[in-house]
DNA sequence: AGGGAACCTCACGTTGGCGTAAACTTCTCG
DNA sequence: CGAGAAGTTTACGCCAACGTGAGGTTCCCT
């Protein structure tokens, strides 16, 4: 019966592990610790970071921000950090006025907001690069066949090709 | 009666104008060149840069790829190449032997392949941002109603509320 | 218990993609 | 035709985002 507790397990993972499963060297695990993006939530008695699961989806995130939004590592800090109080508001849900709760909100949404108007533009320059690359593929598709034509052509006026077995 | 002749006009912009319509630096446009991206289709007499609409495009193009799709100067250097031989191909179509055109145009259908192919996973990563981001979007508003709903109560336990004018 | 793999903290090195200053020439417009 | 704006080359500067040792500690497995 760990109704209560669902995933207790830490499932702790070294910085190797973390870092191969993220598809990012040890080093940039550390940097981005450094920079106060991402610290290991957990460490052992001799001090080695140790990742959980969560952590990891939080990586995830910032290679994400990083490399589908394009936004530096500082810009990812501050989107990062009106996540990060919101979601303090609601596992300490008394800890802030009534006002200071509505200041927040309001940041994380006007991030959110601004985050979604992005990705939608990148979309649309990408489903617009996508439209040219298939009518290249279709004139290539053309050129191709004109190709083929051409070398039958060719094979039909020297018929005699000398083929090994 | 221009008929034979079209859009003759070289439209030549000075690369302040075709760097700001572009929206980048004329260093940049300068680097670009010396890196065999992207070199102007004509100069003044005393040798200045003059750039026609079709230089334009392509810059445009690499800032794309650039921006959109992360490529570095160098990779994109390479994906210009390619299809710029099969433009060669198409304009002096008697260049290169049947052979060696089919080589040039597997090459750029190659490219062109895995564009699409990396469009589409950029597509789909994004798509599924945009998911996670208007979920988050949904229970902000969630948030932000138990907020409001939270003032009125308060304000109808305090209903004297000094206002000026 | 012991030994090799993995981790730690400095701290300096590297690379891409331009920015910027200097010294000079060219363009363009009244 | 003259002058200020814009362009040219050359060359050093700069920052982000890590890479890469060095030298030492810890982990973990048998």
């Amino acid at each position: 019966m760990t109704t209560s507790e669902e995933d207790q397990a830490p499932a702790s993972l070294r910085i190797g592990e973390a870092a191969e499963r993220a598809g990012v060297s040890c080093r940039t695990l550390r940097y981005y610790e450094e920079l106060g993006l991402l610290a290991p939530s957990l460490h052992s008695a001799g001090g080695a970071r140790r990742y959980t699961e969560v952590d990891l989806a939080r990586l995830v995130r910032i290679r994400e921000l990083q490399e589908l939004l394009g936004f530096d590592l500082g810009e990812i800090g501050e989107i990062l950090q009106g996540e990060d109080q919101l979601a303090d508001i609601r596992s300490q849900y008394q800890a802030a006025s009534t006002a200071g709760r509505r200041e927040m909100l309001d940041w994380a949404v006007g991030i959110n907001d601004r985050l979604r108007t992005l990705v939608r533009t990148k979309q649309e320059r990408l489903a617009g690069m996508m439209a040219e690359l298939e009518a290249k593929a279709q004139r290539y598709r053309t050129l191709s066949a004109e190709l083929t034509a051409e070398l039958e052509r060719s094979a039909e006026l020297h018929p005699a090709d000398p083929v090994a077995r």
